[in-house]
RNA sequence: CCGCCCUUAGCUCAGACUGGUAGAGCAGUCGACUGUAGAUCGACUUGCCCCCCGUUCAAAUCGGGGAGGGCGGACCA
């Protein structure tokens, strides 16, 4: 595979494809970011993003990981006690899981946020940016509660940070689209340059398969998850045996084969009792979905694949979570 | 500061006028049917009725106080 499509694998959006490229074609020492809202339990939601700082890393990139606790602050996540605890925790989960710790640099908001100069550039975008702007492009993270003043400060910071924290790809789920898009608005304005953004899908829901819709809390698995928990909610997964089901729907278990799973393994292999034909191997996310879509790969034995090699790919970060833990 | 509205199951809400310790839809759980899930049937669970005080034999309901949330308070319409 070559490096742009390394890069640009399994994204939803490129922004934008000419200066992915250009990254592409000289990715050495380039630093490419990620936000989070430090969170004491990595889930699946986390990883996709992972997944992706993985291949940027193979790729030949510096990687930043950001421990957003100012922003989880102001999204009204706790203290600043309790958010920089829950940090250390995602930290080493991040490790654990693969990112490589020496060519990862984890920074929390908190160490430059705070700044004069950081500070004067955020009035200045406070300055330039409507409140409407602001709400709309934080409508996807914040809750459904009436925003307050500091939701409409958090996408003006995300704006910053990508400046100062010297990058050159800003990495994010669709639902930071928007808030990229304002960042790719705005700092040309403060005098800095707007960077090429990279957004990976939003997974449907498992049990519903509904996809498009930001619903907060559904199933979800998560480092947590004891070996028999994975194998029960992928096996209450909605699952018809298509690609495409009906309406808006998504097939949840596909979509977990294509971006958790055939990302971190070269080859998968179907373990089936011989009554059903015996086992069988992929080593791609096409031919296993054409099978499951032919009948020749049944829902029931995909599933328990798919929750064979999710823990797998788990079991790393859960061990990590209960030696923090004690 | 002033005014109006809201607060009952996980969610959206009904019940309040005409007091008798609570309901619907959705969600959820469990069975049946499918070699998964869903759909479809069948069964089931769920509550400091925001808090305090008062009236009453009896308060989600009436009276008083308080808390939290929402909206409005130029002009035009």
């Amino acid at each position: 595979m070559d490096t742009y499509d390394l890069i640009t694998r399994n994204a939803a959006e490129v922004v934008t494809d000419e200066e992915v490229r250009e990254l592409a074609a000289d990715p050495a020492g380039k630093r490419a970011y990620v936000g989070y809202e430090p969170s004491g339990v990595l889930h699946l939601g986390h990883l996709l993003t992972a997944n992706k700082l993985i291949d940027l890393q193979e790729a030949g990139m510096e990687i930043v990981v950001l421990l957003a606790d100012v922003h989880a602050y102001l999204n009204g996540k706790g203290t600043f006690e309790e958010i920089r605890d829950t940090a250390e925790q995602m930290q080493a989960q991040f490790v654990a899981y693969g990112l490589e710790a020496d060519q990862t640099e984890f920074v929390y908001g908190s160490a430059f946020q705070l700044e004069d100069d950081y500070t004067l550039d955020l009035h200045e975008l406070e300055l330039s940016t409507t409140m409407n702007r602001a709400q709309r492009a934080m409508a996807e993270i914040a809750g459904d509660e009436t925003a307050k003043v500091s939701h409409l400060v958090y996408p003006l910071m995300q704006s910053l940070d990508i400046e100062y924290l010297d990058l050159d790809l800003a990495v994010g789920g669709l639902d930071q689209r928007k808030v990229h898009m304002l960042h790719r608005e705005e700092l040309p304005d403060l005098g800095y340059e707007a960077r090429p953004c990279l957004h990976t899908p939003i997974v449907a829901d498992l049990t519903s398969g509904e996809g498009k819709m930001s619903s907060s809390e559904g199933v979800t698995i998560s480092m947590e998850d004891s070996t028999e928990q994975l194998e029960e909610k992928v096996n209450s997964a909605f699952c018809p045996p298509t690609r495409e089901p009906e309406g808006d729907l998504e097939n949840p278990v596909l979509e977990l084969f294509e971006y958790h799973v055939f990302p971190r393994f070269d080859e998968v292999v179907v373990e089936r009792p011989e009554k059903y034909g015996g086992d069988l191997s992929y080593e791609s996310y096409e031919t296993l979905a054409a099978d499951l879509e032919s009948g020749e790969l049944h829902p029931a034995d995909a599933k328990g694949t798919l929750a064979t090699y999710l823990d797998e790919l788990i079991a790393p970060g859960r061990k990590k979570l209960r030696e923090i833990r004690g």
